[in-house]
Parts: structure tokens; C-alpha cells; sequence
DNA sequence: AAGATACGCAACCGCTGCGGA
DNA sequence: CTCCGCAGCGGTTGCGTATCT
């Protein structure tokens, strides 16, 4: 309670943290810190797990892929970043939060839009996330950067964006989720397959998309721009 | 070179939902 | 049924760094 620490973590303080769960596994979290002697809330040493010391969490360098269907998944669910978080592989909720806040939003306001208007949601739909798919199959191989099937690039506009845009509250979610909306399972394609079959998170890796420039390019903003203007 | 400003990220805070007593 | 503690989520803040003037 008293002596509560805050603020960055030392290599010592992660050191502990990791050695803990590495034996015990996740959850308990308040135990986590009474045991391991760490002044830190549950909480806290949770976020720093997920975020940081967790194995095969991935930061930085967003790539195209993963910028494009971060915007895909928004436009199905809003602002539920952990949902969003579980088609991304690696990335944590927050990662992707920090993304839509520093970049999207800062590119709606460049557009004198606010991010959730309608105006900037059809920009988004019909003119900037077709493009991107287009650049995206432009310049990756046919085989390795196929998307999942719940996001078939070949007919992403008319699959993803056909429908209206996301209230997650919405039960008119698009035909080809299934009819559960809690989880992963929620993203299946309209074969049956699942996300897990037939495409496995390679595609989000980017076989040298990753080094294009970031979605948001100046001649990108201008395009949109006139679209959303004309 | 130095101060101001903008940016990006890590971490905190408050709220909600859930399960157990 | 209600209370309590915990886990998880999304919004927000604060700090270190980069860029600009």
C-alpha cells in the first residue's frame, strides 16, 4: 500500500518480474508483487508483462500490413484496441492504441477531419484502404502476402467495407463473421477456415513491404485530400 | 548552441465485469 | 443478494527524445 513505487521499470525490477512468471505463469498479479517483493500494484507488474517482457511481444516498425488492417479492424470494432490486438500477432493493445492515436488521429486533423466523422470513415472506406491494398499486392509476392481469407485482399472493398462502419454494438456486423462476436473466432472466413488455418501471422511480417515508407505519406494525404474535398 | 516545441511511447488511472465468499 | 477483490480494458498523462527556430 504505503511505498508503492511508479514510474519506469530497472533491469532489476524486470528481472524479478520475468524470473516469477517464467516459474509460476501469468494472472495472480497481486501476488506477483507481494511475493517477488516488487513495490508495484498487480497492475502494474501485469502491463509491464504484456507490454514489454512477455516473449514474442513485438515493437516498432508497424508494417504496412499490419497498419492496414489496424484500420481494417477499426473500422469493424472502434476503439477496442485488445480485440484488435488479437489479429497482430506480438503487438500489445496499447502498441496499437499509441499508433491510432499518434498517427491516425494526426492524420485526420492534417485532413481537418475528426477521426471518427463520417467524412474521414468513407475517405478511409473508399478511397485510402483500397489504395493501400492495391500498393500492397503491388509490391509483395502473390503466394507469402496473401492476407487471411476474412480479408481477401482481391475483394476487400466489397467483403470488409460493405458494410456499415463499426458500432460495435452493431449485431449487423459483416456476413462473413460468424455469428459469435467475443473473440478471435469471431474472423472467419466465408470457407469455414479460420484465421489459423491456411494463413498463419507470415503474412503480417511482410516479406519487404515492411521497408516501404509508412502508409501515411505526404503524396498519400494529398490524394486523399482531393477525394474528400472533390 | 540553446531553448522551444512536437512527437512517440511507457506507464498510470478510473471504470467495468466477473467470480467467490 | 450483496460485497469485495481481482483482472482486464480504454483513456489519459508524463517523460525522454527528436526536430525546429
Amino acid at each position: 500500500m504505503e511505498d508503492l513505487k511508479k514510474g519506469p521499470w530497472t533491469p532489476e525490477e524486470d528481472s524479478l518480474l520475468f524470473s516469477y512468471v517464467s516459474i509460476h505463469g501469468e494472472g495472480h498479479w497481486n501476488s506477483v508483487a507481494r511475493s517477488t517483493g516488487l513495490k508495484r500494484t498487480g497492475k502494474s507488474c501485469r502491463l509491464r508483462w504484456l507490454n514489454y517482457l512477455r516473449p514474442n511481444v513485438r515493437r516498432g516498425n508497424i508494417t504496412l500490413q499490419e497498419q492496414l488492417l489496424i484500420l481494417q479492424l477499426h473500422s469493424r470494432w472502434g476503439n477496442r484496441w485488445s480485440k484488435i490486438a488479437q489479429f497482430l500477432p506480438g503487438r500489445t493493445d496499447n502498441e496499437i492504441k499509441n499508433y491510432w492515436r499518434t498517427r491516425v488521429q494526426k492524420q485526420a486533423k492534417q485532413l481537418n477531419c475528426d477521426v471518427n466523422s463520417q467524412r474521414f470513415r468513407d475517405a478511409m472506406r473508399h478511397v485510402w484502404i483500397p489504395r493501400m491494398v492495391e500498393r500492397i499486392t503491388a509490391t509483395s509476392s502473390p503466394l507469402s502476402s496473401l492476407p487471411p481469407p476474412c480479408i481477401d485482399i482481391s475483394t476487400s472493398t466489397s467483403v470488409v467495407f460493405e458494410t456499415t462502419w463499426a458500432n460495435p454494438n452493431d449485431n449487423n456486423f459483416p456476413a462473413n463473421v460468424s455469428a459469435s462476436s467475443s473473440d478471435v473466432s469471431d474472423l472467419t472466413a466465408v470457407d469455414g477456415s479460420g484465421w489459423d488455418e491456411g494463413f498463419g501471422s507470415e503474412w503480417l511480417e511482410g516479406d519487404g513491404v515492411d521497408s516501404l515508407e509508412s502508409l501515411w505519406t505526404e503524396e498519400n494525404i494529398c490524394f486523399l485530400r482531393q477525394q474528400l474535398f472533390d
